[in-house]
DNA sequence: GAACTAAGTCAACATGACTGACATAAAAGC
DNA sequence: GCTTTTATGTCAGTCATGTTGACTTAGTTC
């Protein structure tokens, strides 16, 4: 049956094809980032505090304003966020050599024992569906979010990989 | 220098590998709904308006229960955001015949317009990565991230695979 | 007839985003 | 050296989207 739809619209496929593609991204999404929101419910904390201790764990000693491009938010929302998490002491700012403006950002070891937990819950996810699909399809999901991802970021992650080498 | 590291550490390339395929779901994410936040910006509408009219469109006549299932939101949730659109017209609610309590949901013709448009714009970015990564890469994508999914989900989807059949 | 289920409602609240206006300090440009 | 720009922060108000909890109404099931 869905043979005959085949050839009378021969769209059809390639439009249920890229259905899936959108759900498939909308559910993983959902259920990558459930498994985290459970742990920072605990601590009230929410998805926004994750993003911030992430990317500062990830890029030590960033700026304020290389953090909100990542993130593409506005300060005023960032600053409740990271006011909290610098007042509970999850990360530490001091001022710039260069620039003194600058309030470079920085975890505590606090704030490293939180991000340590939070991406061990998903560096487990993230494992576990690599180790299930192999690396030939690991190679093709790389692929096909980077097709995803704006030109500017796109470029980031591409020279973080032949910077890195050793990868493939 | 980096390959001493690896030698030095085994795990850290398998880290950072794990690291870069949370990011990649992150940034793939954000700018994949980006696309369709901007056309629902002009409407008043938010992206929970287009997850209803999106799941609504795929499953006509679905059950008011059976979508919050798929968006694991409260009711109270959902009554909001399904009520707006029941009033602007974009969602048509039947009683349903077997169980007259079901409020069976539908899209009106102005709902399917505005599901067309909002989806044309994610397929488009979709074709766009899939064409650019190639079919092989495409498979791999859909492995990983099922594999990402709860196990209920991904039934969902294996069924209308093997289902709809002439995939592969 | 009692118990359960589908759907909806009212109320209060939390989170995370936004705009707009303004303040301070340091750097850069002329 | 004065002006302009930049980095950061703050105050105030608003909006969208989620939550919990309590309760109602109508229909189904046992």
């Amino acid at each position: 049956m869905t043979d005959i739809k085949a050839q009378v619209n021969p769209l059809f496929l390639r439009e249920e094809e890229l259905r899936q593609g959108i759900e498939l991204l909308f559910f993983s999404y959902r259920d990558f980032t459930g498994e985290a929101d459970r742990i920072l419910a605990d601590k009230a904390f929410g998805r926004a505090h994750h993003r911030v201790i992430y990317f500062v764990g990830r890029h030590p000693g960033m700026a304020v304003t290389q953090l909100l491009g990542i993130l593409k938010i506005t300060k005023q929302s960032l600053s409740r966020v990271l006011g909290q998490l610098v007042e509970e002491g999850y990360v530490r700012q001091t001022p710039g050599e260069r620039d003194r403006r600058q309030r470079l950002l920085e975890l505590t070891e606090k704030g490293r024992a939180l991000e340590r937990q939070l991406s061990a819950a998903q560096m487990e996810m993230v494992a576990r569906a690599y180790r299930a699909a192999g690396a030939e399809a690991v190679e093709g999901f790389r692929t096909v979010l980077l097709g995803l991802i704006n030109e500017e970021d796109r470029k980031r992650f591409l020279e973080r990989e032949t910077a890195g080498g050793a990868k493939r």
